[in-house]
DNA sequence: TATTCAATCAGTCATATGTCGTATTTTGCA
DNA sequence: TGCAAAATACGACATATGACTGATTGAATA
């Protein structure tokens, strides 16, 4: 038997997230919905011998991410499996450093989440399809979140400072372009544009002042 | 119709892929089957309208990671998916920095694998169980590799560190000659060896790796 | 609606760079 | 003292890069 917690501020939705559960499958069973992380807290204060809790990350007083990071430090046997609407590279990478090992969004099917609980218990990852391979995306590029600057006048926009960043691993402008989907003339104009703004003549010099003003 | 392309250098495993995927699909036809990465690239310089490439990583000649980054960069629009044993750490990442979308275990049924395909095509990235775990993990720890402590045999010269610190400025071979009182020629001979002893192919790599390795 | 701006792409040209050889001189140290 | 390593230097070749000119598109915005 199979013991799933629920947090999920949306009522209705919990409700029928554990009606479906219920129709589809013999042994699994939805011990506590939690309408935020607060309260999903306190019940597995008294009892924690839940397998696997279902996380919504929008939440009133403790959201998901907080929520996850408090279960999988107190709980480390408990698994959780994110399941919101949410796909952007942030919240993914949040929910992954706070110990989600499960990221499902909401559209999934009934079937879809069962086969993620099953599969979060033999030690898998269960993954919508697209947070997959935005998950691989993240692995390669790993700092797409600091998107502020604390610069003196000068501002790049994001596109700059992605060929920025890679431009400092090393890359030429081919393998930028790759990454980046566009041609090699555009990561030099791009570049072009960066070394006016940064009053600089090369890629060695443009990677300094960037690291300087804390652009990268 | 969905083109796919084989990868691999055991000719019965690659016969009975084949095989398989023709039983259990309609819409699945299999153009090329290679025993190892050359071929591969060769078949697709004269045909390159495949949609997806099933790439095995043990193979002679050229190796499943060395093709998977020629093909991506070559041809954006194949995905690859890796079908392989090795589910070791620093394969899947090489593999996934190399632009694999998808990492599927050899002893996949033929149902998972042709599932992994329609969901690559769908912009997923279809992975095993405990792949999808460790690419988590991997996630979270971003520097899983750091324990090749293989740079204790690199030592550089007096000299080499100089010219690395000059070059970290942005200064060009002339400039860093002058400041040296030597010829830009030698700057050059010496920039050679560093690149050959940090096993890098230019400024930008060098001066990471010798950041890195707190050389400089 | 007009205008700005970010992002995209192409082509030219001079220069810088990366990779080969090859070779001489200095120097540290066994 | 003699040798290996380090430092010095040049030439040649293909490729990468920086600088410039010019252009189109879409989104934001005034």
């Amino acid at each position: 038997m199979i013991s799933i917690a629920i947090a999920e501020d949306n009522k209705l939705l919990a409700r029928s997230l554990q009606e479906k559960l219920l129709a589809a499958t013999t042994d699994i069973v939805v011990k506590f919905i939690a309408s935020n992380g607060n309260e999903l807290l306190k019940y597995l204060e008294k009892d924690s011998t839940v397998d696997v809790v279902l996380m919504d990350i929008e939440m009133p007083q403790m959201d998901g991410i907080i929520a996850t990071e408090q279960v999988c430090s107190r709980y480390p046997h408990i698994k959780v499996i994110i399941l919101t609407v949410f796909d952007d590279d942030e919240k993914i990478f949040s929910a992954i450093q706070a110990g989600a090992m499960g990221y499902l969004l909401k559209d999934e099917s009934a079937e879809e989440i069962i086969k993620g609980i099953r599969m979060i218990l033999e030690g898998g990852a269960p993954m919508s399809a697209t947070i997959a391979a935005k998950t691989l995306q993240l692995l390669r590029n790993p700092q797409p979140l600091p998107r502020q600057m604390c610069d003196e006048g000068v501002t790049l926009s994001n596109r700059e400072i992605e060929i920025l960043e890679l431009l400092e691993k090393g890359y030429d402008y081919k393998k930028i372009a790759d990454q980046l989907f566009i041609s090699p003339s555009t990561v030099r104009k791009h570049l072009e544009n960066i070394y006016h703004k940064l009053q600089v003549h090369n890629k060695m010099q443009a990677v300094r002042k960037a690291i300087q003003y804390k652009i990268i």
